[in-house]
DNA sequence: TGTACATCAGTGAACGCGCGTTCACTGATGTAC
DNA sequence: TGTACATCAGTGAACGCGCGTTCACTGATGTAC
């Protein structure tokens, strides 16, 4: 879904993937639409459910990690693995009911970590940390309609400038 | 196709939406990835086109202005009327072609826009102007994913203080 | 241990629907003489 | 000025296709006695 678009992905598709036919489908899942909420939800705690309960030094040690992944040509020619928030979120934006939370929840999460990050090292630490998630959710989001490397990786440079988190 | 998303906008509707039926689409264009191509860089023109030509204080104080549209509540709310790279960018990054094409132009029209009022004001126009762009579109992308007002006003705010255009 | 039965994940065909695209046709408009 | 014809935007029915969803059925598994 991250890699295709969540409204290009079929039923058919997810249960192929599984070795099964689409007929079974509704055994698991009460609609489409609960698949794509179920299915964001692991994408979030795949990807930024690894700063749930960390504090401190050693959260912001994984989240510099995760801000040079993030920030990568890796990254931004692979949506399939990458961040749900850049590869969907204009799509579950449009959305309602679940997926509309689902999002909003993602988004706090992630914004959570940098907040918790923050503390105590910024006058404040909820700002900052929007003014990062926005950066380097734009960044990866801009960067992915370019169609030149070199300007890619200008993108990422600056944003990762823009985006540190305040050492030790 | 910005308020529903590009794939979800058929031709039928939009050609309701010009009192005919649809078979006559097909005089106007060679197929709906023509009319996808066309139509971004028509929204492009509308929200972006204001820039060309203009440089200096004049530039700056469109941009101000541009800037401050940009990161309200009312833009978040209402994309239909809003920025195509905040609004489609994930769905036009999928795209090929073309499409794929008008995507890159359209960033690179509005990074462009930027260069050229920083030039002169700051150290690196260029990595500062993506910086600017990264900010303004993750922060629109990422407070459409909210489902709180307050919250947004945080977003936007944060965003909004990181992205100036040097006064004077 | 062996038999009868209930459960339920998975199968595969079928459904209704909306989509992009095609096409024979209409009818208004403009040009040639 | 009037007539014959070409052009072409627009109509509306039809097409093939893929989709989400339903459903009668299968067959493996587990439980009760």
């Amino acid at each position: 879904m991250r890699e295709s678009g969540i409204e290009k992905t079929g039923v058919a598709e997810v249960m192929k993937a599984a070795d099964m036919t689409h007929g079974g489908f509704y055994r698991h899942f009460a609609s489409k639409d609960a698949l794509v909420a179920e299915a964001i939800r692991h994408a979030a705690d795949q990807t930024i459910g690894r700063f749930d309960g960390l504090a401190g030094e050693e959260l912001r040690a994984e989240l510099r990690g995760y801000l040079a992944t993030y920030l990568s040509t890796g990254h931004v020619a692979n949506p399939g693995i990458g961040c749900p928030i850049a590869a969907t979120a204009e799509e579950g934006a449009r959305a309602d009911g679940d997926i509309r939370k689902v999002y909003a929840e993602m988004t706090r999460r992630l914004h959570g970590a940098f907040v918790r990050a923050l503390e105590d090292r910024v006058g404040d630490p909820e700002g900052e940390a929007w003014r990062m998630v926005a950066t380097i959710v734009g960044a990866v989001t801009v960067a992915r309609t370019l169609d030149d490397l070199d300007a890619v990786r200008v993108v990422l440079k600056s944003a990762a400038s823009a985006a540190r988190i305040p050492e030790g």
